[in-house]
DNA sequence: CTGTTAGCGCTTTCAT
DNA sequence: ATGAAAGCGCTAACAG
């Protein structure tokens, strides 16, 4: 059983001090090339791959290590297809910068356990516990927000209000009776109207810009949305957007437009409204959010706002390992489906 | 600006030994109630939250982190709903057990970059580069495998050739025609008619276990399985199950019964043989295998050998963390659907 | 180009 | 119950 290889020990047998071997390791054009090799090579036989990456970190302060804290439980995220797809881009990036992911639950008690180990942090959505929320406004470690924002950080996103404000555009008409099933807008977990249940706009939600893209749009068409057609849907699954799906499709007037908040939403609506022999777009149009590829099979496939969520997980990385504090605004794409 | 707060310079402000404040946050013990008691709200009042975990790290030798090694890249994983379960349960067990979660891809060069930050290793498949294989078995860290074996490691499994005997036993028939499409049993990344390649059978791959249990259960019916009649699919993806659906369904004779690798698979294999007018299970009956959602709000239903991969993964994390390296086999479940 | 040295922030004997 | 001091393994400033 060989002992334990540390750079001091390695100096030792090899006979130079431990600047050189580091050097060897960290800064090439502190010594001659043949040295180099030859310290390498000595090295590589030894069976010595390099300084401990946990001292170095201990003492130069950064470890390439970004943790990513989702909204939520890992459980959820990894199941939901738009969390997916921004780790996809994520990690895709990381790879290419040779840094790595350490994943954490934004329902986790305290950002403690892990904050001295990574160089920063990349957050999709606003962290269910608000605790997380104030740990990171106080991080002296770089922090990047993707989907909400936090005063003084950089952040990524879409104009969600914009975007929303597109797809009702392009869908309603005159005369229209409007339904939208929202995500997250008030502080429950079960799906229910909005009714006059306080509106929960924690740190600029995405859901309320979106709800404000839709009502600029009826405005605009001089159409009304009362809060008993405003459902709140506490996460994209299909339990609970087809609850939601089920009770507005069972009121009167029946809506003649279904604006959600989600594409997961929106298929689970189309679903519903088929079982029940309403024809889309005939007898009622649905519009949906995000641009996931399982729209595409589905018929009739979903009018959606594309998001493109690995690009946004590559350019949230990007921005974060770039040094300059800009905050970025993704393009999206109002792609029209069958079902508008 | 405050400066840094370090256990020294606490201690400093409070006018007692570093040692003083180490044994306050980490060995209760040590101190009287009552000292501890001012210390820790003094240091909360100082806006310093305990030992910086790195240091501690260094010192003590270990961190809290745990990697998990997925077989591939993060991108195809994320996407695979029974890799998504299995990380669900990991990442539900590591959280009760307060220990954190690293992602890292199988394809990456090397382990080096993160093996020094973290206590062990949890790889979920044989890692797609062969390198990582090796450093895992030099490491000095705990590692324990899923799904494959390394020599001397602990190890989570199932009896994957017990399991894919019960199911093929379950189906076949006298005078059946069997086909077998299976997954990364050759080298080749398309999906092809095995043949004569040379089969690759790196670490005991579960899909020659499988392949095995389904021979077993042809021989026992006598039977027999022609290298033409057994494909290989290189990843459980739409895409190239579809393709090898689609040749073994037009091969003369057709067969009469599908053997499938995974759920995924099954679900495409039914979906050509409906498309192609034929009728489950009079015309043709289909088995997969892992159990996964879909397969139950799929019409007809598919029977398959259930193994609770969110189950695997809480399991994983406690083989993990329990010191004796026992390896484990878990149990799994035939369920018998429309299919067959 | 090479070696010495003082930390990075902490834990843990060993004295007191 | 408390404090002094020796590292954990490494890097960077400095001196040679």
């Amino acid at each position: 059983m060989m002992s334990k290889l540390t750079l001091k020990s390695v100096a030792k047998t090899l006979g130079v001090s431990t600047a050189t071997i580091s050097n060897a390791f960290n800064r090439p054009d502190q010594l001659s090339v043949a040295l180099r090799e030859k310290i390498l090579q000595a090295c590589k036989e030894l069976g010595y791959f390099g300084p401990n990456k946990a001292a170095q970190s201990l003492r130069k302060g950064s470890s390439g290590i970004v943790a990513v804290i989702l909204s939520d439980s890992l459980e959820y995220m990894v199941s939901d297809p738009v969390a997916s797809q921004f780790l996809q881009g994520v990690a895709r990036e990381l790879e290419r910068n040779q840094a790595h992911l350490l994943l954490f639950s934004g329902s986790s008690p305290s950002l403690e356990p892990i904050s001295d180990f990574v160089d920063g942090f990349i957050c999709y959505g606003a962290p269910r516990n608000l605790t997380l929320i104030e740990q990171l406004q106080q991080s002296r470690k770089r922090v990047l927000t993707v989907d909400f924002d936090l005063p003084g950080r950089p952040s990524v996103n879409i104009d969600n209000e914009q975007a929303a404000f597109d797809s009702a555009i392009s869908v309603l008409r005159a005369g229209d009776t409007v339904a939208v099933l929202g995500l997250r807008l008030i502080d429950s977990n079960q799906s229910q109207a909005v009714g006059d249940a306080p509106m929960w706009d924690n740190l600029s939600s995405i859901a309320h810009r979106r709800l404000d893209g839709y009502q600029r749009a009826m405005q605009q068409q001089n159409l009304t949305l009362s809060a008993d057609y405003i459902w709140h849907i506490p996460e994209s699954s299909q339990h609970y957007a087809r609850v939601a799906a089920k009770a507005v499709l069972a009121m009167t007037p029946r809506p003649t437009v279904l604006l959600c908040m989600s594409d997961l939403i929106g298929l689970s609506a189309m679903r519903e409204a088929l079982q029940l022999g309403l024809r889309i777009p005939e007898d009622i149009r649905v519009v949906g959010f995000d641009g996931i590829e399982e729209t595409l099979r589905y018929h009739p496939t979903l009018t959606s706002v594309w998001q493109f969520s690995d690009k946004k997980g590559e350019a949230a990385v990007r921005a974060f390992l770039n040094p300059d504090d800009t905050t970025l605004q993704l393009p999206y794409e109002l792609r029209i489906g069958e079902s508008s």
